[in-house]
DNA sequence: CTATGTGCAAAGGGTTTGCAAGTAG
DNA sequence: CTACTTGCAAACCCTTTGCACATAG
């Protein structure tokens, strides 16, 4: 564990809120102005595969990344792009397994609507 | 509607096979032979907007186009990539609408498993 | 010490786009 | 005719990678 990944993680850890590597890499550079892009997207990738966080595809965007490692639906406004999370436990995974019957090894559900913020405009 | 747009779309339509825009420009070759990867490309995106066919954005691998334009969920082999349709129909959206309690305009459920064919290897 | 990680800059893959010429209606 | 579409090639964006040097343990 370097100190890079150390503040990589704890930017992503520190809020809910749903960063790209980019953003990632700008608020690295205050606290460590000297680090690079590829060691951002690195040590991403490397965490992820650790399962401490949650890497977020969503089309046409770059990807974000999620604190919470356990997997959970996403609400994704159709305007702006805010992403929430939907906590909807490990028993979600399970009824759609029986649902098209097979044994699952994941999911990915995203929802997509406009938020309360892009309606009133 | 070109002929090139008729040609892609009919692609497109004719098996319930997911390709990818590579693999698309790969069989349109075969009957025009001059035409240009960036105009299937546009036309995709034409017949995506048009909501004649429906792109499929899957992590780490471009982009597939399915030629059902009703939204449905998908299931997705982790070793191979296969994909397959699962035809849910429109309830379910309303069911995930009445889970999170808002309106959805949409939704996209891909569910991760090991085909048949890759665990008998 | 040695394996692993870093900063840098260049390359990569999939996709988009500006342009002049071509085509549909 | 006129607006739209094409083929071509260059550009784009996000992400990955090769390398020589630095650091963790």
């Amino acid at each position: 564990m370097t100190r890079q990944r150390q503040l990589i993680y704890a930017i992503v850890a520190e809020k809910p809120v749903h960063l790209t590597a980019e953003e990632i890499y700008e608020k690295a550079r205050e606290k460590m102005p000297g680090i690079a892009i590829g060691t951002v997207y690195r040590n991403l990738g490397i965490l992820v595969q650790e399962g401490k966080i949650r890497k977020l595809e969503i089309p046409d965007s770059p990807a974000r990344y999620d604190r919470q490692s356990l997997s959970h639906p996403h609400l994704i406004c159709e305007r702006c792009g805010a992403v929430e999370d939907l906590n909807w436990g490990r028993n979600f995974l399970t009824q759609l397994a029986g649902r098209c019957g097979r044994t699952l090894t994941g999911y990915d559900l995203k929802l997509y609507h406009i938020c309360d913020a892009c309606k009133n405009k």
